[in-house]
RNA sequence: GGGCGUUUAGCUCAGCGGGAGAGCGCUGCCUUCACACGGCAGAGGUCGUGGGUUCAAAUCCCUCAACGCCCA
């Protein structure tokens, strides 16, 4: 960012100089560090904010230096002259994982390469005639017989007029091409391996800079892009260029500024993988870390079973410098933790190598060296190692993976024990966020308009792991909603409250409605299921429960029976249902505290009874609620007479306000006793005005009927029902029934089906087949009635 | 070239061996004393294609196709 603010200024890092260059980025750090952090807190991250850490601080340096002293003296550290990735914009080197590979439209040039002594020559392909310049030898496949006659013979490279050798390599891929390939040791990776084999000359033909260096000939100056046309223009000139291909290939690119990178020759520093990765191998593979989802494990693995030595040395002035002095004097080498007064040659004139180290090298020390490492002291005993790292999967390779290596080799244990890889969040067409494609989304944005806690929600309930998350606003809109929902709610609850003292009622031991029962019941089941779902990172399963319960069993029906207690029950009847209104929304506002943590501590602390902060208070637990099957199936054999009276209501369009006339009507006594004890829940809810109850078909009119499980209902409205639309209904019922009625009888006379699923699968088929039977029977009686009756 | 993921209601996505689901959108009714950022009811899907395993497949295996990602 400083670079390209000095760009803007006409300026760049070499024209301020070091210092000053260092001087502005602190400045930028001070005036922009804070954003992140600042987002952080937007979105209600409960952080220790006193432990806030920097990379370059000096706790954090101590600790780079100490470790790059301990590599260093084990053999772990080492310099030499390797082909390392170059990006010619930032002048500096790069490890192989910031380089970022995309297909590119390119050509493959054939370029003749003729013998030195005999007619003829050598084809040869490439993608960059431009590193031609470099050459010193050409390869083939040593079982090639296209080349068996001319493998050692000498070739002159064109444009230079070098004598080059034919050489044979394993490396080579007969079909890639003509099967021949020039060789440039000193600027492709593959080539330098083949020029190592061979102990070829490495001519380096380029300037740091990407321009050709005075080894390029008469191309000296020219950048690489010119240098390539140059050399294609003079080779078809001379007929050397045979052909030109199209042809598609990865081309690297630096990971900060995009520029191409280069394969270039130079002296870094390289830590080596070997031992270190082994290390980091084990301690996935004996799970003493584990990722979630598991299959990043393979992704991990294949990276550390193919790692190659860490390029750590950086061109660049803003970071931890290298600990290394070089003695003017003896051109030793002395690497030290803190800077040497003198070389051991006793001379003076030391000067410390002006390169940094790769800010991944830094932030691998980030799970000890923040807890004071390398003293000994009590935070690192007690936090080291945490339970959870939760990233993203892009940054696996560069932190996570030199986390679990570095924390193994210095601390002698896992840095963390899970690692939960969330989902990336891409804009609602899937996109990956990036600001080329102006497709960012600021969640400060978000949260201005929609609130933190319905953003939180939203990425969380659909935070399934293993899957990227399409980030749309109708979707965080929908849990703004729910926000609202919960906070009106709770202002129902609040505000009936007249008398009510918190502990007044025990619970445990109190003579509770069937609401009370019911609710409590689906509590527990709901926190069973939230917790599962928590314990295994599934956060939209356990969202979704919270939200299924909270809107559509305690607002939908819970709330609604209890406003008759509340309204007009009598004094003991609304002191239980406040008691269990506040409990359960109480429980409630816990529950969905880490979904929702400004809206719940806000109402939280306007409940009676409660402390401080919900942030301190203790999560709910599922043993607090009793499970009540009984009661659970009571109330869902009203809840479907409701439903079904509401639907009659609603397709024939009584307004809501409408009383309608009820008998219901049950052969089984128990059944019979349950709607007589809860009549009230059926007047309340379905907006009838006489109820009877019987254990008999009634006789009389009854223009509107439904059936149910166990039941069924006939009723009739003063203003009258058209029979016929009453007909229709139920005829497009008892379709259904009976769609559902083949399914189920051909799986029944199935042989197969009987003799070889489970018991109680089959059961649990015979007892549907029952009902549907039954079912199917009773409609067809109220629709031959109607019939007969129209 | 190697590997991974995705393909289910108009849209966004859950479900991953025994009853096709949610949210949004859509349709109808409702200014009901917490909430119209609401209530109630409803329409809508041969679960990408073609095979296989199984009593049973959206769910497991294989083929292919489309889209996306990672690595070389």
């Amino acid at each position: 960012m400083v670079e390209r603010q000095l760009e803007k200024e006409g300026t760049d890092r070499h024209a301020v100089g070091r210092e000053e260059f260092v001087k502005r980025v602190w400045e930028w750090k001070e005036r922009y560090g804070g954003t992140i952090i600042s987002q952080l807190k937007r979105l209600g991250c409960s952080c220790d904010w006193e432990r806030e850490r920097f990379t370059m601080d000096e706790g954090c340096s101590l600790a780079v230096r100490t470790v790059f002293k301990e590599l260093y003296d084990e053999g772990l550290i080492y310099r030499g002259k390797y082909i390392i990735n170059w990006c010619p914009r930032c002048h500096t080197a790069l490890s192989d994982i910031e380089v970022e590979h995309q297909d590119k439209n390119g050509h493959l040039w054939y370029i003749r390469y003729p013998f030195a002594d005999d007619p003829g020559g050598v084809v040869v392909a490439t993608t960059r005639p431009e590193t031609m310049l470099g050459d010193t030898a050409v390869a083939v496949h040593p079982g090639d017989e296209r080349y068996a006659d001319v493998m050692g013979k000498t070739l002159i490279l064109p444009l230079i007029e070098r004598h080059i050798p034919v050489i044979t390599d394993e490396f080579v891929d007969p079909a890639f091409g003509t099967g021949a390939v020039k060789v440039t040791p000193a600027h492709d990776p593959n080539d330098f391996e083949i020029g190592l084999r061979h102990d070829l000359e490495q001519v380096n033909i380029m300037n740091p800079d990407g321009t050709i260096n005075e080894d390029g000939g008469s191309y000296h100056g020219l950048d690489r892009y010119a240098a390539r046309e140059a050399v294609v223009a003079d080779l078809r000139e001379q007929g050397l260029l045979e052909k030109t291909a199209d042809h598609l290939h990865a081309v690297g690119h630096c990971y900060r500024c995009g520029t191409e990178v280069e394969p270039y020759l130079s002296t870094q520093w390289f830590v080596k993988m070997d031992s270190l990765a082994r290390e980091g191998i084990d301690a996935v593979r004996d799970e003493r870390i584990t990722f979630t989802p598991r299959r990043w494990e393979k992704i991990y693995f294949d990276w550390m079973e193919n790692i190659r030595d860490w390029c750590i040395s950086r061109q660049l002035w803003w970071g931890h410098r290298i600990p290394v002095w070089y003695c003017d004097d003896c051109g030793q080498a002395v690497v030290e933790v803190e800077q040497p007064q003198r070389c051991p040659c006793g001379s003076r004139n030391l000067r410390q190598d002006p390169d940094v180290l790769d800010t991944w090298f830094s932030s691998g020390l980030w799970p000890f060296s923040t807890m004071g490492w390398p003293e000994k002291n009590a935070t690192l005993d007690v936090f080291y190692p945490t339970s959870v790292l939760t990233t993203a999967f892009d940054i696996i390779f560069f932190w996570v993976a030199r986390m679990i290596m570095l924390g193994l080799r210095f601390i002698g244990d896992v840095p963390f024990r899970d690692v939960f890889v969330t989902a990336l969040v891409r804009d609602y067409e899937g996109k990956k966020m990036s600001k080329s494609s102006g497709n960012v989304i600021d969640p400060i944005d978000i949260i201005e308009v929609y609130g933190t806690d319905a953003l939180r929600f939203t990425l969380a309930s659909i935070a399934v792991p293993g899957r990227d998350i399409n980030l749309s606003e109708e979707r965080i809109e929908g849990n703004r909603n729910f926000v609202n929902k919960l906070w009106n709610a709770a202002r129902l609850v609040l505000s009936n409250l007249d008398g009510f003292e918190p502990g007044g009622v025990d619970l445990s031991t109190a003579d509770l409605d069937l609401a009370d029962r019911w609710i409590t019941s689906r509590l527990a089941d709901m926190i069973s299921r939230a917790d599962g779902a928590m314990d295994s990172y599934n956060f939209s399963i356990a969202g979704k429960a919270l939200h299924q319960f909270f809107w559509g069993d305690f607002c939908d029906w819970y709330l609604e029976l209890a406003k008759m207690r509340l309204y007009k029950g009598t004094e003991e009847e609304k002191l239980m249902s406040q008691a269990v209104s506040c409990r359960v929304l109480e429980c409630s506002l816990r529950l969905l505290h880490p979904f929702m943590p400004f809206v719940t501590e806000e109402l939280w602390q306007r409940m009676p009874g409660t402390g401080d902060s919900i942030m301190l208070a203790p999560w709910p637990s599922a043993q607090e609620f009793e499970e009540d099957a009984e009661a659970e199936e009571q109330m869902s054999f009203i809840q479907s007479l409701v439903v079904a009276v509401r639907s009659a209501r609603s397709e024939h369009a009584i307004p809501p306000a409408e009383k309608v006339d009820a008998v219901f009507v049950c052969t089984d006594d128990e059944r019979l006793g349950i709607l007589t004890e809860r009549r009230h829940y059926l007047e309340t809810m379905a907006g009838l005005g006489s109820v009877e109850l019987s254990g008999e078909v009634p006789e009389g009119q009854f223009p509107m009927r439904a059936v149910v499980e166990g039941a069924e209902a006939y009723l009739s409205w003063d203003r009258g029902v058209d029979p016929k639309e009453e007909i229709d209904r139920l005829s497009r019922r008892l379709k259904k029934v009976e769609e559902e009625l083949e399914r189920t009888t051909a799986k029944l006379a199935s042989d197969g089906f009987v003799k070889k699923a489970p018991p109680e699968v089959v059961g649990r088929e015979r007892q549907k087949h029952e009902q549907l039977l039954e079912r199917k029977d009773k409609l067809n009686h109220q629709i031959e009635a109607l019939e007969k009756r129209s």
